[in-house]
DNA sequence: GGTATGATTGACT
DNA sequence: GTCAATCATACCA
Protein backbone atom coordinates (compact mmCIF):
# COMPACT_ATOMS: atom_id res chain seq x y z
CA UNK A 1 0.00 0.00 0.00
CA UNK A 2 2.93 2.18 0.69
CA UNK A 3 4.55 1.24 -2.45
CA UNK A 4 0.94 2.64 -4.51
CA UNK A 5 1.48 5.94 -2.70
CA UNK A 6 5.41 6.04 -3.80
CA UNK A 7 4.81 4.55 -7.36
CA UNK A 8 2.04 7.05 -7.73
CA UNK A 9 4.04 10.01 -7.83
CA UNK A 10 5.24 11.12 -11.11
CA UNK A 11 2.11 9.82 -12.69
CA UNK A 12 -0.27 12.73 -14.50
CA UNK A 13 -3.27 13.51 -14.01
CA UNK A 14 -6.08 15.46 -15.59
CA UNK A 15 -9.73 15.75 -14.73
CA UNK A 16 -11.74 16.79 -17.89
CA UNK A 17 -8.32 17.52 -19.33
CA UNK A 18 -7.28 19.58 -16.63
CA UNK A 19 -4.09 18.90 -14.40
CA UNK A 20 -0.69 18.11 -14.27
CA UNK A 21 1.82 15.41 -12.68
CA UNK A 22 1.10 14.23 -9.13
CA UNK A 23 4.55 15.57 -6.82
CA UNK A 24 3.15 14.42 -3.56
CA UNK A 25 1.12 11.85 -1.80
CA UNK A 26 0.48 10.83 1.68
CA UNK A 27 -0.07 7.23 2.68
CA UNK A 28 -2.80 5.93 5.13
CA UNK A 29 -3.43 2.31 5.83
CA UNK A 30 -6.28 0.75 8.15
CA UNK A 31 -3.56 0.25 10.96
CA UNK A 32 -3.03 4.42 10.86
CA UNK A 33 -4.35 6.50 13.82
CA UNK A 34 -4.49 9.38 11.31
CA UNK A 35 -6.69 7.34 9.03
CA UNK A 36 -10.17 7.93 8.61
CA UNK A 37 -10.69 4.19 7.98
CA UNK A 38 -8.81 3.42 11.52
CA UNK A 39 -11.65 2.03 14.01
CA UNK A 40 -13.40 0.56 11.11
CA UNK A 41 -16.26 1.65 8.69
CA UNK A 42 -18.15 4.57 8.61
CA UNK A 43 -20.70 6.31 6.06
CA UNK A 44 -18.10 8.67 5.36
CA UNK A 45 -15.61 6.62 4.67
CA UNK A 46 -17.20 3.91 2.89
CA UNK A 47 -15.59 4.37 -0.54
CA UNK A 48 -12.21 3.74 1.19
CA UNK A 49 -13.25 0.31 1.81
CA UNK A 50 -14.28 0.22 -1.95
CA UNK A 51 -12.52 -1.20 -5.32
CA UNK A 52 -8.92 -0.15 -5.28
CA UNK A 53 -8.51 2.51 -8.25
CA UNK A 54 -11.33 5.17 -6.95
CA UNK A 55 -11.56 8.07 -5.51
CA UNK A 56 -12.07 8.61 -2.15
CA UNK A 57 -13.08 12.86 -1.29
CA UNK A 58 -13.87 14.36 1.97
CA UNK A 59 -14.77 17.66 3.03
CA UNK A 60 -12.00 19.08 5.68
CA UNK A 61 -12.26 21.67 8.20
CA UNK A 62 -15.60 22.68 6.28
CA UNK A 63 -13.66 24.77 3.97
CA UNK A 64 -11.49 22.26 1.59
CA UNK A 65 -11.94 18.97 -0.59
CA UNK A 66 -9.23 16.35 -0.55
CA UNK A 67 -8.60 13.62 -2.97
CA UNK A 68 -7.31 10.77 -1.95
CA UNK A 69 -6.86 7.37 -4.10
CA UNK A 70 -8.02 4.36 -2.56
CA UNK A 71 -5.05 1.69 -2.65
CA UNK A 72 -4.57 -2.08 -1.45
CA UNK A 73 -7.25 -4.85 -1.47
CA UNK A 74 -10.95 -4.64 -2.04
CA UNK A 75 -12.17 -4.06 1.56
CA UNK A 76 -9.21 -3.08 3.10
CA UNK A 77 -9.36 0.64 3.73
CA UNK A 78 -6.54 2.35 2.56
CA UNK A 79 -5.85 4.95 0.21
CA UNK A 80 -3.39 7.30 -0.77
CA UNK A 81 -3.41 11.69 -0.50
CA UNK A 82 -2.94 13.60 -3.52
CA UNK A 83 -1.65 16.26 -1.35
CA UNK A 84 0.42 18.37 -4.60
CA UNK A 85 0.93 18.22 -8.40
CA UNK A 86 2.43 20.15 -11.18
CA UNK A 87 0.31 21.94 -13.38
CA UNK A 88 1.18 21.22 -16.79
CA UNK A 89 -2.37 21.11 -18.70
CA UNK A 90 -4.97 23.74 -18.46
CA UNK A 91 -3.34 25.84 -16.55
CA UNK A 92 -5.64 29.02 -17.24
CA UNK A 93 -8.47 27.01 -16.29
CA UNK A 94 -6.46 26.66 -12.59
CA UNK A 95 -5.55 29.99 -12.91
CA UNK A 96 -9.19 30.79 -12.94
CA UNK A 97 -10.64 28.45 -10.41
CA UNK A 98 -7.75 29.60 -7.93
CA UNK A 99 -7.44 33.09 -8.55
CA UNK A 100 -4.11 32.85 -8.52
CA UNK A 101 -1.28 33.72 -11.18
CA UNK A 102 1.86 31.52 -10.04
CA UNK A 103 2.15 27.95 -10.91
CA UNK A 104 3.39 27.25 -7.71
CA UNK A 105 0.10 27.53 -5.95
CA UNK A 106 -2.20 26.22 -8.29
CA UNK A 107 -2.09 23.07 -6.96
CA UNK A 108 0.43 22.54 -3.81
CA UNK A 109 -1.86 21.35 -1.11
CA UNK A 110 -4.54 18.89 -0.84
CA UNK A 111 -7.21 21.64 -0.84
CA UNK A 112 -5.53 23.57 -3.31
CA UNK A 113 -5.09 20.54 -5.72
CA UNK A 114 -8.92 19.58 -5.57
CA UNK A 115 -9.77 23.23 -6.25
CA UNK A 116 -7.61 23.43 -9.36
CA UNK A 117 -9.04 20.28 -10.49
CA UNK A 118 -12.83 20.92 -9.96
CA UNK A 119 -12.80 17.83 -7.46
CA UNK A 120 -15.36 18.06 -5.25
CA UNK A 121 -17.94 15.66 -2.90
CA UNK A 122 -19.22 14.59 -6.32
CA UNK A 123 -16.72 12.40 -7.45
CA UNK A 124 -16.29 10.62 -4.57
CA UNK A 125 -16.22 7.34 -5.38
CA UNK A 126 -15.90 7.73 -9.17
CA UNK A 127 -13.71 5.34 -10.93
CA UNK A 128 -9.98 7.30 -11.83
CA UNK A 129 -9.62 5.00 -14.97
CA UNK A 130 -12.99 6.58 -16.39
CA UNK A 131 -13.86 9.92 -17.82
CA UNK A 132 -13.54 12.73 -16.92
CA UNK A 133 -10.27 11.46 -15.48
CA UNK A 134 -7.14 10.51 -17.02
CA UNK A 135 -4.53 8.65 -15.51
CA UNK A 136 -0.96 8.57 -17.57
CA UNK A 137 2.13 6.63 -16.42
CA UNK A 138 5.36 8.31 -16.25
CA UNK A 139 7.78 8.31 -19.05
CA UNK A 140 10.87 8.34 -16.13
CA UNK A 141 10.82 8.17 -12.69
CA UNK A 142 12.31 10.36 -10.67
CA UNK A 143 13.59 10.58 -7.43
CA UNK A 144 11.00 9.85 -5.11
CA UNK A 145 12.25 11.26 -1.37
CA UNK A 146 10.18 9.91 1.71
CA UNK A 147 9.65 12.42 4.65
CA UNK A 148 7.13 12.65 7.79
CA UNK A 149 3.68 13.67 7.09
CA UNK A 150 2.82 16.77 7.89
CA UNK A 151 -0.56 18.26 8.22
CA UNK A 152 -2.11 15.92 10.57
CA UNK A 153 -2.74 15.42 14.00
CA UNK A 154 -1.91 11.56 15.13
CA UNK A 155 1.23 9.67 13.65
CA UNK A 156 2.92 12.26 12.62
CA UNK A 157 6.06 10.58 12.44
CA UNK A 158 5.24 7.77 10.31
CA UNK A 159 7.90 8.65 7.47
CA UNK A 160 4.73 7.87 4.28
CA UNK A 161 5.16 11.44 2.75
CA UNK A 162 6.32 10.89 -0.68
CA UNK A 163 7.36 13.69 -3.03
CA UNK A 164 9.16 13.96 -5.97
CA UNK A 165 12.53 15.13 -5.22
CA UNK A 166 13.87 18.72 -6.33
CA UNK A 167 10.16 19.78 -6.69
CA UNK A 168 9.13 23.35 -6.55
CA UNK A 169 5.51 22.40 -6.62
CA UNK A 170 5.43 20.32 -3.34
CA UNK A 171 3.47 21.85 -0.97
CA UNK A 172 5.31 23.11 2.61
CA UNK A 173 2.35 23.35 5.53
CA UNK A 174 4.93 23.20 7.85
CA UNK A 175 8.49 21.86 6.44
CA UNK A 176 10.91 20.37 8.38
CA UNK A 177 13.89 20.91 5.87
C1' DG B 1 -30.71 16.22 19.68
C1' DG B 2 -26.21 18.63 20.93
C1' DT B 3 -21.27 19.15 21.01
C1' DA B 4 -16.41 18.32 19.50
C1' DT B 5 -12.97 17.83 15.85
C1' DG B 6 -10.17 18.04 11.63
C1' DA B 7 -5.45 14.47 6.08
C1' DT B 8 -6.23 23.14 5.45
C1' DT B 9 -5.80 27.59 3.77
C1' DG B 10 -5.53 32.40 3.86
C1' DA B 11 -5.68 36.73 6.18
C1' DC B 12 -4.06 39.60 9.78
C1' DT B 13 -0.83 41.42 13.88
C1' DG C 1 3.75 33.86 14.17
C1' DT C 2 -1.14 33.63 15.42
C1' DC C 3 -5.97 32.93 14.47
C1' DA C 4 -10.48 32.53 12.34
C1' DA C 5 -13.51 30.34 8.73
C1' DT C 6 -17.00 26.65 8.26
C1' DC C 7 -19.43 22.04 7.93
C1' DA C 8 -19.76 16.99 7.45
C1' DT C 9 -19.09 13.39 10.32
C1' DA C 10 -18.23 11.23 14.87
C1' DC C 11 -19.47 10.49 19.27
C1' DC C 12 -22.10 11.24 23.56
C1' DA C 13 -26.51 12.02 26.03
Amino acid sequence: MRVVARDLVGWTLLVEGVGGVIVETEAYAPDDPASHTFGGRTSRNGTMFGPPGRLYVYRSYGVHWCANVVSGEEGVGAAVLLRALEPTTGLDAMRTRRGVDDPRLLAAGPGRLTQALAISGVHDGLDLAEPPFELVAPETTRGVVESPRVGITRATDRPWRYSLAGSIFVSRPRPRA
